[in-house]
Parts: C-alpha cells; sequence; structure tokens
RNA sequence: GGGCCGAUAGCUCAGUCGGUAGAGCAAGUGGCUUUUAACCACUGGGUCGCAGGUUCGAGUCCUGCUCGGCUCACCA
C-alpha cells in the first residue's frame, strides 16, 4: 500500500485505504490502471463525432416503454423496444460510475455519467468472465468488483430496455479507465458547504452530475433549479448570444493590454505588478476603455471586447476581484442609440437563454419587457412624493441649489437621529423610520432656506451632492425602486470625467447606469471626444485625488493626445456580465456564477503547513544559491 | 471593518441540564443473475475547526483565533 506521507492531497481513512487498494490490484490485474485512450462507437448524432452518454440518452430514450407510476411495461411492450434496439447493434459508450455498482450476485447494474446525462449498464458475470481487455484474458468480474463509485471506465454492449423499463447497456466487453481514489459525494445530498463549493468546484460539478434527483416537485410546472454545470452553460449560452448579436452588427472583437502603466478608465484601486525586463509598474487594467476608444479614433467604428476587470476592492455577494465585462463602442451614436441598443440586446439574450422576458430572480419576477428610463433626479423625486401629494418635490426643484443642500441636511439629520426616532411609529427597522420622514419634508420650506454654505454654490459640489442623494435615498432606502429593468439618465457631469455634456444642460452628463433587481447591470454614455475638454475634466480629477479621493480618474496622457487626432461621435457602454448571468440563473451571489471565485485561502492543516513550510525554506535556500 | 449564524465520521446531519461520540448514506466481509435511493446480516471508521480557560469532568460553558455564510458599511 502506498504510504500516505507520499500522497499528502489524500487524506488516509478507510474510504482512501479501500480505494488504494483496489488501484493495486486493478494495476496487476490489467497491466495499466490509466490507459491513453478509449475508442467510442458513433451510432448517434453528436457535435463530438462520438457516442457519449448524453447523445445515447437523447437518442435512444423514447424506446424506453411509456409508464405509469410504480407500473413496469407489459411483456409486449419490452419486446417490442428491445427489438427495435437490437437493431442498432453493439455502442461503446465511457463514463463515471455514478454510483456505487449495485451488485446482486452474479449481476450488476451501474449508473455511468458523462458530467450530463447518466445511463444505466447491466453487467452479468457469466458474460465478462472471460474478459478481452486490451489485448488480454482476464477476469471481467474481478476486475468489476475493484470498481468504486467514481471510476472512469469504457463499456461495449447493447441497448435494451429492463424490466422497469429503463434504457440500458448489456455490457459484453468494458475497459478500465481512470480511478477516483477520493471518495464520492453523498449520492442524495452532494455537497452542501458553500465554502467546498467554490474551493473545489470539480467536486461541485461531480457532485452535480452524480446526485440523484427524484424530481417530485416538478409537478407544478415550476422551473427546477439549475445545476451548477446548468449554471455555467448557461453562462456560455449568454457570452455566445451577446458576441452574436454584435457580430450580425458590423462589431469586431479585439483584445486590449490587460496589463497597463495606467490604471484608468473607471474609478477603482487597481492590483499593481511589476516587469522585471522593463523595470516598470504595471497595473491589472481596471477597464478597457480607454483603448478601445483610441480604437474608435483609429477608425474602427464598432468595436466591442468580452473579457476580465481587475478591481483592488471589497468582495461581496456582487463584487470579486476579477470580473468580466463587455464593452462596446459605435461610432455616430449618442447616449439614447446606445440604451435602445443596450435593451435590444439584453432582450434577445433573455429570451434566448430563458424562452421568454419573464424571469424569476431571488423570489422575485423581473420583467425584461418593459425598460422604464429616468433621469437620476426624477428617481431622487420618484422616493420622497408618494405620501406627500399636497407638498410635492419635482424634479427641477433639485435645480435649485437650495433644495439640494437642505434635503443632504436633512438626510444627514435624519440618520444621525439616534433609534428610536423621535416619531411615534409602530414597529418598523430606523431604516422604515427614515423612509417615513423623508416622506414628510416640507420640500416648499426647503426651497426657502438659506444656505449657509460660506462660498457661493458650486455647481461641480451640486452634482455630487445629487449623486449622493441618489445613493442614499435610491440606492439605499428606496431600492426597490430598482427592481424592474430602469436606466437611470442624466447623471451629474462632475462625476462623469469621460462623457459628453447634455446639449439642453452642461450640468449634467449624457450617460446612464441600468439597473436591474437593484443591481447596477451596465453604464453608458455618449463618449467625450473634444481632446482639450478630457484634458480639463482629467485635470480636476486629479485635484480631487489630491483632495484625497483615492478613486478619482488617473489621467491618461496618451489617450488624450489620441482624441486630438479626431474621434467621431460614439457612444460606449460597459455591461457587467457577471450579473447579467446572476439574473439569469436566478444566483444571488456572484460566487455561484464564476467558477472559481477568490476567496481567502483555507487555514492548511498541521501536516501541510509543515510540509510548506519545509518547500518554502528549501526555495529560500535554492534562491540564496542562485544569488 | 461591524453585527448575526455556522464548522461533529468520506458526505448529509443529530447530540437534551456539563457526565463513556450517534444515525442515514458511503466503506469492509458474507448472501443474492433485471436492480434502480436495490435488499438482508455482520464489521470497522472521530485531533467534535484551532488555541487557551473554568470544572472532579467540556462536543456542550467562557475568551481569543482561523475559515465560511448572511447582512450592514465600503465599492460608479
Amino acid at each position: 500500500m502506498t504510504e500516505n506521507n507520499q500522497t499528502p492531497f489524500i487524506e488516509d481513512n478507510d474510504q482512501t485505504r479501500a480505494r488504494r487498494e483496489h488501484l493495486e490490484r486493478i494495476q496487476q490485474l490489467t497491466g495499466n490502471a490509466y490507459p491513453n485512450k478509449f475508442r467510442r462507437t458513433n451510432l448517434t448524432t453528436s457535435a463530438e463525432g462520438e457516442d457519449t452518454i448524453t447523445s445515447v440518452v437523447a437518442q435512444f430514450k423514447h424506446h424506453e416503454p411509456p409508464r405509469a407510476e410504480g407500473q413496469r411495461p407489459t411483456p409486449e411492450q419490452l419486446e417490442a423496444a428491445n427489438a427495435a434496439l437490437k437493431a442498432f447493434g453493439d455502442v461503446r459508450v465511457s463514463g463515471r460510475l455514478a454510483v456505487p455498482p449495485r451488485v446482486m450476485g452474479k449481476a450488476a447494474f451501474v449508473h455511468l455519467s458523462d458530467g450530463r446525462e447518466r445511463l444505466q449498464i447491466y453487467v452479468r458475470r457469466d458474460d465478462v468472465q472471460q474478459l478481452n481487455h486490451r489485448g488480454r484474458t482476464l477476469d471481467g468480474w474481478e476486475l468489476f468488483s475493484l470498481l468504486d463509485h467514481g471510476d472512469f471506465i469504457g463499456v461495449e454492449g447493447f441497448l435494451f430496455v429492463t424490466k422497469t423499463g429503463e434504457l440500458s447497456v448489456h455490457v459484453r466487453e468494458f475497459e478500465f479507465l481512470a480511478k477516483a481514489l477520493l471518495p464520492m459525494p453523498d449520492k442524495m445530498h452532494g455537497i452542501s458547504d458553500p465554502e467546498i463549493r467554490q474551493r473545489q468546484r470539480y467536486a461541485d460539478l461531480i457532485a452535480g452530475s452524480l446526485k440523484i434527483d427524484r424530481d417530485e416537485e416538478g409537478g407544478a410546472g415550476q422551473a427546477h433549479e439549475l445545476t451548477t454545470r446548468e449554471v455555467f452553460e448557461r453562462r456560455s449560452k449568454i457570452i455566445r448570444e451577446m458576441r452574436a448579436f454584435l457580430d450580425e452588427r458590423g462589431y469586431i472583437e479585439v483584445e486590449t493590454p490587460m496589463l497597463t502603466p495606467i490604471a484608468s478608465g473607471a474609478a477603482a484601486r487597481p492590483f499593481k505588478t511589476h516587469h522585471n525586463a522593463l523595470d516598470i509598474d504595471l497595473y491589472a487594467r481596471i477597464a478597457p476603455e480607454l483603448y478601445l476608444k483610441r480604437l474608435v479614433v483609429g477608425g474602427f467604428e464598432r468595436v466591442y471586447e468580452l473579457n476580465r476587470n481587475f478591481r483592488n476592492e471589497g468582495i461581496s455577494t456582487r463584487h470579486n476581484p476579477e470580473f468580466t465585462m463587455l464593452e462596446f463602442y459605435c461610432a455616430y451614436m449618442d447616449v439614447n442609440g446606445m440604451m435602445d441598443l443596450c435593451e435590444e440586446m439584453i432582450k434577445r439574450v433573455v429570451n434566448t437563454v430563458c424562452g421568454g422576458l419573464q424571469v424569476q430572480f431571488n423570489g422575485r419576477s423581473i420583467d425584461f419587457n418593459n425598460f422604464k428610463r429616468l433621469t437620476m433626479k426624477q428617481a431622487i423625486v420618484s422616493c420622497l412624493t408618494i405620501e406627500n401629494s399636497e407638498n410635492p418635490l419635482t424634479a427641477e426643484m433639485l435645480n435649485d441649489p437650495a433644495v439640494v443642500y437642505g434635503l443632504e441636511k436633512r438626510l444627514l439629520e435624519l440618520e444621525g437621529e439616534p433609534y428610536p426616532l423621535d416619531i411615534e411609529q409602530e414597529g418598523g427597522s430606523v431604516n422604515d423610520q427614515i423612509r417615513g420622514r423623508l416622506n414628510l419634508i416640507n420640500f416648499n420650506e426647503l426651497a426657502k432656506t438659506t444656505i449657509s454654505s460660506p462660498q457661493l454654490p458650486d455647481p461641480e459640489e451640486i452634482g455630487r451632492k445629487i449623486e449622493f442623494l441618489f445613493e442614499r435615498i435610491v440606492e439605499g432606502y428606496f431600492i426597490g425602486r430598482l427592481e424592474q429593468p430602469v436606466f437611470i439618465t442624466d447623471f451629474p457631469k462632475p462625476v462623469s470625467p469621460l462623457s459628453k455634456a447634455s446639449p439642453d444642460d452642461p450640468s449634467v452628463a449624457e450617460r446612464f447606469e441600468l439597473y436591474i433587481a437593484g443591481m447596477e447591470c451596465a453604464n453608458g454614455f455618449s463618449e467625450l471626444n473634444d481632446p482639450v475638454e478630457q484634458y480639463e475634466r482629467f485635470r480636476e480629477q486629479g485635484q480631487a485625488r489630491e483632495r484625497g479621493d483615492e478613486e478619482a480618474m488617473q489621467m491618461d496622457t496618451d489617450y488624450v493626445r489620441a482624441l486630438a487626432y479626431g474621434m467621431p461621435p460614439a457612444a460606449g457602454i460597459g455591461i457587467g456580465i457577471d450579473r447579467i448571468v446572476m439574473l439569469l440563473t436566478n444566483r444571488r451571489s456572484i460566487r455561484d456564477v464564476i467558477l472559481f471565485p477568490h476567496m481567502r485561502p483555507a487555514a492548511p492543516k498541521v501536516e501541510e503547513a509543515a510540509a510548506n513550510e519545509t518547500a518554502e525554506s528549501a526555495n529560500e535556500q535554492a534562491g540564496g544559491q542562485g544569488a
């Protein structure tokens, strides 16, 4: 038996010991427990060009006689089905043992899985005792007895339907293909610990493919919960559909640098690294935006990139340090055209992937038929005037600096008041109470207040305050208003340094963000293409940075220079793919739609830690010798 | 970073008031040639996340720590 310290990645317990012993005996019996290939037949139509369990099930499952619950098919039905199946001849398929072998004396049933579908095989001792196994004759029944849940085998035999009516392969020959030295998860429960599911996605995927689901609750037409595999298959489909949508419209897909000397194009803290040969610091990109617009300058009228961005910020159910973004740019289009295009694209993707425009997410129904559009000021107002019809706040009133200042002051006062607030109110959380109090503000009074601020209202400051009010009131207390798809438009110019100002109102940018289920899913605008103004905006950002705003955008003089060659009017957008996938797979955490999400390293076990330490000191010694 | 919750056999989970560590599945042995969450009998399997403390005695109570989940804050 293998010493445990030679395989530190395998725990030593009764399960793994049994599997190792089986492996040794298989090795002796077959001469090679890890063969290089298995040839499958090609009776079915499949993309793979050979028979998979999925393709065999897809093509032959319909031969199973219709049977009522708990009823067995009649002998006549079986005879007809088996006669039909026999005509197809022998099939060779392979897969993982999806269950522990059910051995009944001198015959056995096992299910094989190819990761998607499962197919039952039937093995009789008398059929395989003289087994031709890769050129040598051996006792196939003995080999079969050494199989464990999770092993890979290839089988050859004829298709038939069992007495209970299940499509199966009656095995004549089989080959051992690979061993599972680690025990499989519980066949009924799978893996429930989210930590293991995310750290060891392979185990999660295996567990999903091996799990026996009795689909009892499928009666009311309820869409079943997607398996992990189905989530990622759907993710792939979403991305494929988006690419197709853009390709059809003449967009060119490009790849721009992931490692950049300046992390710009968004407001976020970057990851920093160092290039040794050039001896310069580089930053993992936080957005491809400025490179893509250089390409618009260069004559790519329609261009897109679908790839990863990296932001050195918090991790949450909606944030992963690396996330996938689709950005595309279209020359001669403005922000309104881009909203139309975005809406059209998302509708098509949703419809194709989910088979309709009503999608269940987190217990709510999202209606993708209807994308609303609200200016940022309208959105704020819509939260505050519901119960206050005699004293309505209007979007126009938010043009008055006194109202903006007064509202901010009142909001901060309300938030500063200790719990419980002094108004008489039965129950309700602090947030409920603040919501209630916000509705009771006398907006007409606010309009009459004088600004106590020493200096005259600075338009820049007002813009930031409006965004602050939006974030606090709409995104905070009234996030439910952003549940159905809604474009929030007319962002304040000071917080939108890459956007063109609105021709109607120089204080706002032609910019939008798309909110769905309270999540920010997309951000787009009419691209600022005046190099002089862009230079000034970057300088203002630089000043904000000096004032301590770590996230103010970095100046990129080469980008400004590119604009100086002339960029046509254009609109661009960034769409957060992970969040779209969350919406369309009904997953509440971004970690459930990213195969290998970032997590804090698990605490090493005692022996592992010791092993790592010796490895590290060995490395250090080697490094010291080299230097 | 704050709050709440969780970590017990390979997996899923019980474990009462502080008094010898439990079940199902999985594993091992035997039986069974159309089963299907196969079945029947027997057997083995534990650093109770880690480190301290209280106690005659800790899976259980206390403190600290690690990892995770939810949530708030942060984050265009």
